[in-house]
DNA sequence: ACGCTTTATTGGACCGTTCCAATTTTCAAG
DNA sequence: CTTGAAAATTGGAACGGTCCAATAAAGCGT
């Protein structure tokens, strides 16, 4: 059976028709006589035949395809973003072609620019960080959605992303109504929503007229950046009763950091993450978290995105959901 | 700057060559006079040319793409066998396209389906089901490699896994070392890869005599799925002291159960999960499992499918690695 | 049986590349 | 200069589909 794919050629000889005609059935077209139709499609499976998406794709001038970059795979929160982006691409008719991008940014750029080629009609971005790549597709007329990070400047880039400010507030508030003062801040790193979720923070305390307790120790947005802070806090002299963390992965790496000090969370030590990524929920980490509307930000970023197809020329529009308070057990009230 | 991408014609034209030499330009061909090549590179600048995906691939017959497909992306150890695929087939100057299976059997066959139509020249199926359609991929002639499965019958199909069966008897001798005896069996559900591990925990309690204390839990390869097996586990009239889970993220979902009864690890109840992801590393979690080399697994299964693309009619290749046993902080010696 | 409309079918141009054989240009040697 | 070989460039035929205008076949009312 080796050999050349079978064309539609192939087929259309085979059912003795013209490849017209073949090229219609294919697509279900109602205007083929029904004896037609079934004799193409007993030839197609005869021979296998398969569409070639590469032909199809250039002489439509249109992939049916949309671009997805996801900046951090080992992120679970990434998974469940990318869910919802499926769910509502498929919907729409068209089909997602994924790829991940990583620290280096040469390589990330590199991948946006295999996506381009491929003509995707859309492209949906998820991660904090703007690569460089991204700019170009825009300006090159490509329709693209930032998923995590607001973004309102730039035409033709629409954004979804949750208030990170109101989160940290929320945060901060929580853990002060349960009687902490010397809350530090386990940072995410060097990108924008590390920044807002970090001002949030400052924001809170100083409201509070916390400001001297201000304590950000710097992190990233993985398991190692979180128990890399929080052991950092921990072995501060300040006698930090509660950690905010920028995200729920370091926050699970920051249990890691209290529980290897031989304390025990929430009694010596209360934590909060950020995201509300599913593991944290589970009763054997039990995060208490500040939570983004994931899936569903996910299927609204690829909404955005076909309304943006459909009308290119709209303003960019940038959604703002608001992130909720999830409580479980890495929290408890101050025993000071 | 709207209207349609530029082609290799616009950039011919403003070069003042022809198409021909912008193509042989573009690829970096040395039979291209410097000057000449220097005018293709700035009028392709100047118009912003990315050369066709879709039309190169039609010319070439040939896509220079890996599908990917990945069925459950919610397992964080997808995140790390799909970096070593990545690194291996970036290496290769191929890239990727990724897309993600689900239960629905229907819509992962779909998704294989517009893989092949990509004309993608090979396949690597991560995930422990056998999709309906890489069975017709291989007979279509696409090479593929299953990661995390063992099959060896059919033709034209490597596969690369771990030696489920001695894993699982490593994980009981080592409860049994702990001084275990009433060791349970959480299942990772209806899949060659769950049976496997099951099998290798029943022989492994025969061959200690311990036959009528076999006792198996129905789960799943899921959070879900480990904490409705061991809750069931747990609230049975049997008194298990450890309970070997199918796998970690089920084991996770493990832990939980047991905290939720009251329960401490591993004092109460020693945990063993499998697979080794990076996550129950971290202390919080300190998960003892039975680990696979998970990236290297990945880099791997690519180089496999490489050597298959090179020659196609080499006979099947299995490789089967051997699993390590990784003690942390959720077993412990029986105190009953 | 006759035009006339509707329904089926077809050939060929085109999409944006690559490849190849053929042509033009360049250049060193005689 | 001429000449032949090497280097640079070119036109046009693929690749496997879709689309469109044109043609062929069927149906239908009178």
């Amino acid at each position: 059976m080796a050999g050349p794919r079978p064309t539609i050629k192939d087929v259309a000889a085979l059912a003795g028709v013209s490849k017209s005609l073949v090229s219609l059935a294919m697509r279900g077209s109602d205007r083929v006589a029904p004896a037609s139709a079934a004799a193409i499609q007993s030839a197609a499976n005869q021979l296998g035949y398969r569409p070639n998406a590469a032909a199809r794709s250039l002489a439509d001038r249109r992939s049916n395809t949309i671009g997805v970059l996801v900046q951090d795979l080992h992120n679970p929160i990434s998974a469940e973003i990318i869910d919802g982006v499926q769910r509502q691409v498929r919907a729409s008719g068209y089909h997602t072609m994924l790829v991940t991008g990583s620290e280096d940014a040469a390589l990330e750029q590199s991948e946006i620019e295999k996506l381009l080629e491929f003509q995707v009609e859309g492209l949906v971005v998820i991660g904090h960080r703007m690569p460089a790549g991204v700019r170009d597709a825009i300006t090159g007329d490509c329709p693209t959605v930032i998923i995590t990070r607001a973004e309102s400047e730039i035409a033709g880039l629409d954004s979804i992303s949750n208030n990170d400010i109101a989160g940290a507030r929320m945060a901060v508030d929580y853990l002060h109504g349960l009687g902490h003062r010397a809350i530090a801040h386990v940072t995410g790193g060097d990108n924008q929503v590390a920044r807002m979720r970090k001002s949030g923070y400052e924001e809170a305390m100083n409201s509070y007229g916390l400001a001297k307790n201000i304590a950000c120790y710097e992190g990233a947005f993985t398991d190692e950046g979180g128990y890399r802070g929080t052991s950092a806090a921990l072995d501060s002299k300040h006698q930090h009763s509660a950690v905010f963390v920028a995200n729920d992965l370091a926050a699970v790496g920051a249990l890691a950091a209290v529980a290897d000090r031989g304390l025990v969370v929430p009694k010596d030590v209360s934590i909060i993450g950020y995201d509300g990524m599913a593991l944290g929920g589970l009763r054997s980490i039990g995060l208490t978290t500040i939570a983004q509307p994931l899936a569903s930000m996910g299927e609204d970023a690829a909404a955005l995105l076909f309304q943006r197809i459909n009308d290119p020329g709209r303003l960019p529009v940038h959604i703002e959901l608001e992130p909720s308070l999830v409580i479980r057990n890495s929290t408890g009230a101050y025993l000071g």
